[in-house]
DNA sequence: TATTCTAGATCGAACGCTCATTCTATGTTA
DNA sequence: TAACATAGAATGAGCGTTCGATCTAGAATA
């Protein structure tokens, strides 16, 4: 029998904080030598503790990236969920939006997000949380945009709200492939034109 | 001194129909395993011949994976190529931007592309390559928009064009994101609503 | 309070395996 | 026979993972 209740507290925060630890590390490996190309030795060297300690926190690597997919994921969950909260006129949408551009846009991030795509493109397991998370977003944007279309007097079948909503997502999504493709496009400028461009998308016909 | 002319294009094209044959399999296993998860016995297995041969036709590893990278942005080359060949109506632009869209949908050819970026993100070697590529594709496709702006009355400054290069881009690139992302989605019709996103494009503010 | 006990945190060596690459031997062809 | 195509075993490095030993800090005991 034990539960001390303070020290329980500390113990969980403490491997909290070795999870994080080790989470962060590796999202620094992958992001530079890709999730096959990063070994173990390496994470628990950038991480400040041995190879072995990291099969206390994590099953394997495949949990290692699992969760570093989950955790990706979470921060575009919470940026869509925002977007839907914002009130729904369309100049919050646009205006919340450049936000998004200029997040996609960051090279070191947008080198973590391509790797996590590649992955799903062939690990099932990665796949499947990635999915499910863009199936949630897909809705949430969904819902948005279908009120500012009804606002404006069009009629659109649920069906033309999500062609829509694939449509924004690839201008959003395109822009991890343009930061690496060409690293040295005017972001500031490229947002703007990208503003327009959805504007424009929320006028399409029906 | 050895030139026999007959033998030695047979020689030749043996040799070329050889690399083809290990960058044909190369191919396929990235797309199943991505650069660092395919193995070169996997790779020979599949070309059905001995690992050690391999190195009669490539240096290493790496010197297979940047044949194929140039080799996948080959066909892209080729694609501007033939946009900016078709007579500058935007029509035709429109029209041929829905063969490239289809395109981008082929979940295979996406996952190979996506590996591609992955890669370029980190290795330089690759980063290379593809950035010179698309260099070559964005001086293509601002000729080509240039004369359509100008056509229909817009004076942009060669900087405005290649920021609308880059949303054409973006939209484009966007799709094998969400191929991977949402393989479920109605290809055809998200190529309609891209057509118009790409055709109020053309007509953005100056 | 001083001492012992204990369970989890942590380490780093070791394991078995697979990797990219090299080497040597054997066809094959002209 | 000379030159090249091909195979497949050998090599050494590095991988993911396991495991027993040590450390540490708080609980229990006296």
């Amino acid at each position: 029998m034990k539960l001390p209740d303070a020290s329980a507290s500390t113990d969980a925060s403490r491997a909290t904080a070795r999870r994080q630890q080790i989470l962060h590390a590796a999202a620094q490996c992958f992001r530079e030598h890709g999730f096959h190309g990063a070994s173990i030795a390496q994470i628990s060297k950038t991480a400040g503790m041995s190879p072995g300690h990291i099969y206390h926190y994590f099953d394997n690597k495949e949990a290692i990236i699992a969760a570093i997919v989950a955790q990706d994921l979470e921060s575009l969950l919470t940026l869509t969920a925002e977007l839907r909260a914002a009130c729904n006129v369309r100049a919050a949408l646009i205006e919340r939006a450049a936000e998004g551009v200029a997040d996609q846009l960051d090279p070191a991030g947008a080198a973590l997000k391509l790797e996590i795509v590649a992955e799903a493109a062939r690990n099932p397991r990665v796949a499947q949380i990635v999915r499910e998370a863009d199936a949630t977003c897909r809705r949430e944007l969904a819902i948005t945009i279908g009120e500012i279309r009804r606002a404006a007097g069009h009629q659109d079948t649920p069906a033309a709200i999500e062609h829509m909503v694939e449509v924004l997502a690839s201008l959003f999504e395109g822009l991890l492939v343009r930061t690496i493709r060409n690293p040295g496009l005017d972001r500031a400028r490229v947002a703007q034109r990208i503003q327009i461009a959805i504007d424009d998308l929320l006028d399409q016909p029906d």
